[in-house]
DNA sequence: TAATTGACTTACCAATCGGTAAGTGTCAAG
DNA sequence: CTTGACACTTACCGATTGGTAAGTCAATTA
């Protein structure tokens, strides 16, 4: 994704990386921009700057996130047919959420916040994102005459897998010890490949 | 569950009580000592007399959930048949899930939060549970001879298909309007129990 | 009646929060 | 040589943070 060497960014997205790393970890409301801009050197107001708010800060990490998800799909140049579109998107997606795991945290975080961000914040930054997948699964023959409803419980379903999967490691390392998360993993991905061909080829239950 | 009307509660039960709401709203750092005392009518000092830091009282709400995880499992009767037992318990979990909604954000914001937490706490909450879970799918015969980290990418995908489901209808009805949302809690349900099915008498791929 | 205990309160504290105002220094265009 | 834009900094601001110290007050116990 483009991803520079650390120097040779702008200071700006340079901001925005370490603000990403930061949210993903410890949310919107554990993270002071102070400690955003300590990381590179600089004071807050180095980046009150640049961004204005904390609040306008957040919402371009967000933005960002789902910037890159489209572009993560369009790359991955998917065939015609809808059901191996969709199962190569979704499996890709388990494939990159272990290195891209902030992505995941980021997104989960979200969700949780959005109820109390959305009043203040007044934009759903995962729309697109979401819309995306019932369209996708809308193509899939077994899935046409489906009811949107349905839809958006066989994806949440299977979303909801490869986040809580992707973000669960951490804390299943301390309990487990790494060996069995490592297990899990290479477990896990065709665990879900089963889940995602049951989905597509069954259609709504 | 045994919940008392708020005002037979003990002041420091309703302390609890509105914490672990705040919590589940908010999630740690985005709660405040005095939100919690103040919906009460009281001062944050009456909180800390009885809790001491606000990190033992977040403490003692993740305590009171695995509690009442582990009460609700044996309120339920399971029967002996192991694949049965299990797939009764996750179901109980789906139709618990969005009245109690609480405990399935509680638990996502630990997870989330629990590699920087558990640096400063120490313990594991949800050890038991999740232990419970994994020694609940080794009696199932086709698992019995997989390993942990086989049972644990299985029991991963579930939990966090139930647990996403739960924690994303805020989100989704912002997003998709009330409708769709009922529509998707209907098709959930059985979508999930499919999911079970499939596990459970499968065994790991 | 005196002493003790538990449940609270008021009064603080230093540290930090997000944000504003007013600079300072550098660099490019006029 | 001057002007202006840009990328920052120092110096603040009032509000809030988690937490301590020292009470007050009613009920229980000796």
């Amino acid at each position: 994704m483009a991803v520079a060497a650390n120097d040779t960014l702008s200071t700006r997205d340079r901001m925005l990386r370490e603000a990403r790393s930061l949210f993903a970890e410890r949310g919107f409301y554990g993270v002071s921009i102070a400690q955003v801009t300590a990381e590179l050197g600089l004071t807050k107001q180095a980046l009150l700057h640049h961004f204005g708010t904390k609040e306008r800060l957040y919402g371009l990490v967000l933005e960002q996130i789902a910037e890159e998800f489209a572009s993560q799909k369009s790359a991955l140049n998917l065939p015609g047919d809808p059901a191996m579109a969709l199962s190569k998107y979704l499996a890709s997606m388990v494939a990159l959420a272990p290195s891209e795991i902030e992505r995941s945290r980021v997104l989960m975080r979200e969700i949780l916040d959005n109820r109390i961000r959305a009043e203040t914040a007044g934009r759903w930054y995962l729309k697109p994102f979401l819309e995306d997948l019932v369209e996708m699964l809308r193509s899939v023959p077994t899935w046409s005459k489906a009811d949107d409803g349905e839809r958006l419980a066989a994806i949440v379903q299977m979303l909801g897998a490869i986040n809580y999967h992707a973000v669960s490691r951490p804390t299943f390392r301390g309990i487990f010890g790494e060996a069995q998360v490592q297990a899990m993993d290479a477990s896990f991905k065709s665990e879900l490949q089963a889940l995602v061909a049951g989905v597509l080829e069954q259609g709504p239950r």
